[in-house]
DNA sequence: AGTGGTCGCTAAACTGATTTAGCAGAGCAT
DNA sequence: ATGCTCTGCTAAATCAGTTTAGCGACCACT
């Protein structure tokens, strides 16, 4: 890779200068007396020749290396790992940076192996990412440097990025209320454990406050409330099942994520219930399948992207210590309606 | 970042040895006539200074940077993406690597971009990637050093990794065959530009080549084949409802892939048919949804982990030349049974 | 004539590793 | 005593940049 290169060596031979005058005309030195002529000449030299700086040997004296670290728990389970990853990476490459992934995989030697990877490698800054918004601790070793964690917050009050699931829950109510569902609201997908431990979630936890708190100030209380051990599409199909073999049929359900939704719609279709005529759905991700779905499912979606792009703007510009609260907007779309009758 | 790391001279210090000493015993060099004492004092003095070795500096000298760059033209669309990147990171780690990521968006610019962002920090090798199997050309600037085509071929011979579709293809046939399946099979999915433009698939061509070849040796031909400008569920959807409009009913379908599974058991679902009593669906790709799906859907799955280990395996345990075709597992669930009569 | 300042540029040090070339001393044979 | 080899180790060069310190020429001023 890369053998021959013109060396900054090279560029000053054929400008007739220095190496010192060559390297400071290519990084733009201000108040350096070089003439114009000088500079023509390096800027030449550097055309002709193809030159491009070695940024192992510019990073041995420099110690920045415009690369970024980011180190993740999980890479594969999740789609929106692509997702945050490509909101770095376009953040990254408008500042000349680049990417540097690894994954921990939630072990311990695999994290100590990961961190020391990329801080051997000199990386000016580290991202470290949840892919399930959550609390978490971060190794003591990358504290060294800038670190801004992303989808998850920290005890030591590290810059982080996570989304405003409670502001997605405020929404989903309102949009619920507006419609003119009140007394038959129900939720799909309580989960004590999700709600108590920040270390597992704390997406549960505010989105529950976010819908909590709209209705009782709209004076709604929820017509049922279905707990669910993990948000999957089983679980909200059993869920969804439950809930229409009781008396009180609801007109609409809020579903903690779109996987539960999607399990709550085979529901319905086995019951011969459509959406949203006689039941309205509304849901928290975005995840694709919200959109194949049949009616469409409405939701607000996780802004992964931005996320990932406001980790990196975080890290290499600086900002705000306090947590940065990305919105979560509300995608309307088929499943919604007001309440039969 | 590492502020104060110790270098190899302070670990040569503090053994009350050379700099060429303590290099010699850290790399184990082999022929060196360093005492048995010498060696444990330099391990010592590195272990109590928690001495890691500079990158930077090192690759500078020996032009090995043990870092892989992969370069892919889109991360972020398809979920399958994470799980070739995993692959590739584990298989990464595993030897000592790390992986630069960067993507190109199918944009010229961003491509030289990437390229040269890359190669700037001397890695040792590129993983070229693609998100949809197909045929592409290599820039040139990369074929200075080691490149392996992950889910994709190319023209110039280079080392490649891609799914066995055909193989898949003929174990979908013969999966519907076994099961009694013979004059009343469909095919949705078949798609002008994608089986004729390597560039654009090159799956589509090999699934399709795949059944073809196991329908003929047992003289069986396909009821029905309807074309799909896109592989989405709406268009599986609209696909399967042209189909439930004939005089005769299909006893089983075959789907390009698992989004127009998907679309299709919609409309199974809305024209009241039962999957698989009424009619068996097989696919590909091995989506998530295809075992969230109700009956949960049989597929053979894209092994995208493993290819993305063997694209580094192949790079840097240097390997065969031909393309490295992946076998693709069949997935066996529910929506697979006899004929109904 | 001497002093001081600016201009335009360069030599050399420095970053932290690897690698080449070679030195001092011991042991042995001639 | 001389020459040779082997052992155990080190000085210095090298990789490709950045940065510090400073040099010589020219001009202006007193």
């Amino acid at each position: 890779m890369g053998r021959n290169r013109a060396t900054l060596a090279d560029v000053a031979r054929r400008a007739g200068l220095s190496k010192t005058a060559a390297s400071m005309v290519l990084n733009g030195r201000e108040g350096t007396r070089l003439s114009a002529e000088a500079h023509q000449r390096v800027f030449a030299a550097a055309e002709e020749l193809g030159y491009r700086p070695n940024l192992a040997a510019r990073s041995l004296r420099t110690r920045k290396t415009a690369t970024i670290a980011f180190v993740s728990d999980i890479v594969a389970t999740t789609r929106f790992a692509g997702d945050l990853i490509r909101g770095a990476l376009d953040a990254a490459r408008e500042r000349d940076h680049v990417l540097l992934i690894t994954e921990t995989q939630g072990d311990a030697t695999f994290e100590q192996y990961a961190i020391e990877a990329v801080l051997d490698r000199q990386v000016d800054g580290v991202i470290y990412a949840a892919m399930a918004t959550r609390r978490l601790t971060v190794p003591a070793a990358i504290l060294g440097g800038p670190v801004v964690l992303l989808n998850a917050t920290s005890p030591d009050g590290l810059p982080s990025v996570v989304p405003d699931d409670e502001g997605a829950g405020r929404s989903v109510a309102t949009a619920l209320l507006e419609l003119g569902h009140r007394d038959a609201i129900a939720l799909i997908g309580r989960n004590r454990l999700k709600e108590d431990d920040p270390e597992v979630s704390l997406a549960a936890r505010a989105r529950l406050h976010g819908i909590r708190q709209t209705l009782d100030e709209a004076k709604v209380g929820l017509l049922a409330e279905c707990f669910c051990t993990e948000w999957l599409p089983e679980h909200g199909y059993a869920a969804m099942r439950s809930l229409l073999s009781k008396p009180k049929r609801p007109s609409a359900i809020i579903c903690m994520n779109d996987r539960l939704a999607f399990g709550a719609y085979q529901a319905l279709g086995e019951a011969g219930l459509t959406v949203p005529e006689d039941i309205s759905v509304i849901s928290f991700d975005d995840d694709p399948i919200a959109a194949w779905l049949r009616p469409s499912l409405a939701t607000t979606a996780l802004p992964h992207e931005q996320m990932g792009r406001r980790a990196v703007e975080l890290l290499l510009d600086g900002g705000a210590a306090e947590p940065s609260l990305v919105p979560m907007p509300l995608r309307r779309r088929r499943s919604l309606a007001p309440p039969a009758s």
